[in-house]
DNA sequence: TCTGGGGTCCTAGGACCC
DNA sequence: TCTGGGGTCCTAGGACCC
């Protein structure tokens, strides 16, 4: 059977969840800014016809903020997470299979309906359902595969006059489009393998369809070679349903404030420990390995700030969740990297090496594991964070957080918060 | 005088994605 | 003054084993 999938992508995602309770902001510029109110993640159209470009920092745009041409605001990750999690449980509805691929899009598989519907039309009537029920735009692609469904959506994007549905099922459709784009718009194609192919002769998408696969994975890998076969038509990449359990977890943040004082920096990291171990227990996972970074900003003038960083890895004697493990091993690995007279600018955690709860091996010469009752008094932690937004927190993350994060500009949960819910009059 | 071959595992680094 | 956070996969090279 023929393999059909569709790309159904939001529209400026953060952006436009920002809009959805602010009808007053329909038409005007804004944008959304990362963690930290650093530099912006997100831009409306109308941003984006100001010139404003992604990833530029935030202090760039402080002239057009003052002047109130732009808005901006502070990221609202439980606003986009449930907004997410609408969009998505509404695509469920609308087809047999759905892969969440990111917080904003996921891919639709269309494979055993596909004869007994026209495509452009179910296309159209997902953007419908989505914007009625959500209030969210969407733009959908489809094709035979998830790379050319990609493509697919890009031109959605791209060509106002598709109407947001662009049917790439069509081979002689399929070679236009990607003879006009050129090679680094294909997923998976970023800026360096972009350069190298262009080297090789590759310029449009249409050149790598056409090129040996054999050649693309002795110049590059295997991944690129599939890629080749997946431009042609020739499904490679399954859809996932079930989302993989997770290899690793990373909890970082770039500080407020500077840090220069060590106590601060233990507050910092317990923190981000007992972060990284609330997702760890989240997936029923114990992990092993356990590595902790800090550093310096690399964007400071280097003669008055000088650049430091360095991380360390260590293996636990035992998988473990507990969060007073990590924390533990965490105060230690710091005081081993820790060095007097710098200005840290971030620092982060990170898990690695996983275990399912209770399948570990145990070394006959290792010391047994802890013997207190962890798994209970971690869920009863959880628990009580989980209802009361982080209430309880062990005393090493510090009472005042004098390091924690900007976010100035940040709009109401208007959907996860009784107290934010908005309010008709 | 002559010094193999094949395999696995781990890690660091590089590339990509949203 | 001010520049995000969280992931995945692949490869090459070294260590180690028989």
């Amino acid at each position: 059977m023929k393999s059909v999938f569709a790309l159904v992508d939001c529209n400026n995602f953060y952006a436009s969840c920002e809009t959805l309770f602010r009808p007053d902001l329909k038409g005007r510029p804004i944008v959304v800014l990362s963690n930290n109110d650093g530099c912006v993640v997100a831009r409306s159209k109308e941003a984006k016809a100001l010139g404003i470009k992604m990833g530029i920092p935030a202090f760039e745009l402080k002239p057009l903020l003052e002047k109130n041409v732009l808005l901006a605001f502070s990221s609202n990750y439980a606003l986009y997470a449930d907004i997410s999690a609408r969009v998505m449980s509404t695509l469920e509805l609308l087809a047999p299979a759905v892969e969440v691929y990111s917080i904003d899009e996921a891919f639709l598989d269309l494979t055993g309906v596909s004869h007994c519907m026209d495509l452009e039309e179910f296309g159209h009537s997902v953007r419908k359902t989505i914007s009625q029920n959500i209030g969210m735009t969407v733009c959908v692609g489809i094709a035979p595969t998830k790379t050319l469904s990609k493509l697919a959506n890009f031109a959605a994007k791209k060509w106002h006059k598709a109407g947001g549905v662009v049917d790439l099922t069509d081979k002689a459709r399929q070679r236009k489009l990607m003879a006009l784009l050129p090679v680094g718009e294909v997923w998976g194609i970023g800026s360096k393998l972009s350069a190298r192919l262009n080297k090789l002769g590759i310029q449009t998408v249409l050149d790598l369809a056409d090129a040996s696969p054999a050649f693309i994975k002795q110049q590059c890998s295997v991944v690129e070679s599939r890629i080749v076969a997946e431009l042609n038509g020739e499904s490679c990449l399954a859809l996932e349903q079930v989302a993989p359990t997770k290899k690793q977890i990373v909890s970082s943040r770039a500080f407020g404030e500077r840090i220069t004082s060590k106590e601060m920096m233990h507050e910092a990291i317990a923190e981000y420990i007992s972060r990284a171990c609330q997702k760890l227990r989240k997936e029923q996972q114990q992990a092993k390995q356990l590595t902790v970074f800090i550093r310096t900003s690399p964007f400071s003038d280097r003669q008055r700030d000088p650049y430091y960083a360095n991380s360390i890895t260590t293996a636990l004697t035992h998988p473990t969740s507990d969060t007073r493990d990590f924390l533990a091993v965490a105060s230690k690995l710091l005081e081993t990297i820790w060095k007097d007279g710098y200005r840290y600018a971030k620092a982060g955690v990170m898990l690695s090496d996983f275990y399912d709860e209770g399948v570990y091996q145990v070394d006959l010469f290792e010391p047994a594991p802890p013997a207190y009752q962890s798994k209970a008094l971690m869920t009863v932690i959880d628990t009580i964070n989980a209802k009361t937004g982080s209430k309880v927190w062990f005393a090493s993350q510090g009472a005042s957080q004098a390091w924690s994060m900007k976010r100035a500009m940040l709009s109401p949960q208007y959907t996860t918060k009784w107290t934010d819910l908005p309010v008709v009059s």
